[in-house]
DNA sequence: CGACTGCTTAAGGACATGTTTAATTAAAGA
DNA sequence: TCTTTAATTAAACATGTCCTTAAGCAGTCG
């Protein structure tokens, strides 16, 4: 009840039509997202023990240069996908499990003319 | 079990390291979705009565030209994400609720630690 | 301080996206 | 067949995306 802004702004999109703004907001997060490199630091990261990752990690896990995994690293953060911390000399990542639920959401078919259901 | 590659060819993101594979498998559907107007449209279909939608009316319900629908619709079409079916005149779309479906399930956060969670 | 590691920023260019107008195909009807 | 409506395709252009190399900034350690 508190947080509902962040965690379900839009229905399901086969539940009712999404609005202009609705698609404007959330077309940033998918954009975000539709990237491989982009897809494999999400789930690295939110693999990775204690929910957060060093960039060296990253930067180690694949075949891509220092800048790229910056910069992927840079959209995912401004899409508010994940967070950073630095700590020292490390810079740590970490996933923002909120907008990855309200993603998530959005694209469940749908809801299977379960009870109530009135929209 | 048996239609498996279609609707959870990888686990969620945050269950195990997305390989380089299925993040070029997964990055095309995301793409496809990362457009406001596209995230309209797919809304639009899904939720109009009966589950399919005609051009006619996607062209009518927003501020876009003719050809741009025609585009967006091949772009989610070739992802896989609607299906199009001629009758008469008229072209009819509908949306692919497995391909939602996992997406949607690959975007879940992390599954809480439930029991028997092996990964 | 000075050198070093970790990471980000900047500038550049190759390639992809999304829009527009104009032309084209597909079906229906007079 | 000729017109009309529905929808797609083609060509052209403006923007955006993502990579690379080179430079910069933030900390640590000797």
């Amino acid at each position: 009840m508190s947080n509902q802004s962040v965690t379900d702004c839009c229905a399901p999109l086969a539940c009712e039509p999404l609005s202009d703004a609705g698609a404007e907001d959330l077309a940033p997060l998918f954009k975000a997202v539709a990237d491989p490199v982009r897809l494999r630091l999400l789930s690295l990261i939110a693999c990775h023990e204690g929910g957060e990752s060093c960039v060296c990690d990253l930067t180690d896990a694949f075949d891509v240069t220092g800048p790229a995994v910056s910069y992927h690293l840079r959209i995912l953060r401004e899409a508010g996908l994940i967070s950073s911390e630095r700590r020292g000399t490390w810079v740590y990542y970490r996933v923002n499990p909120q907008v990855m639920a309200r993603m998530s959401a959005v694209l469940v078919p749908a809801p299977a003319t379960a009870a109530g259901a009135v929209a």
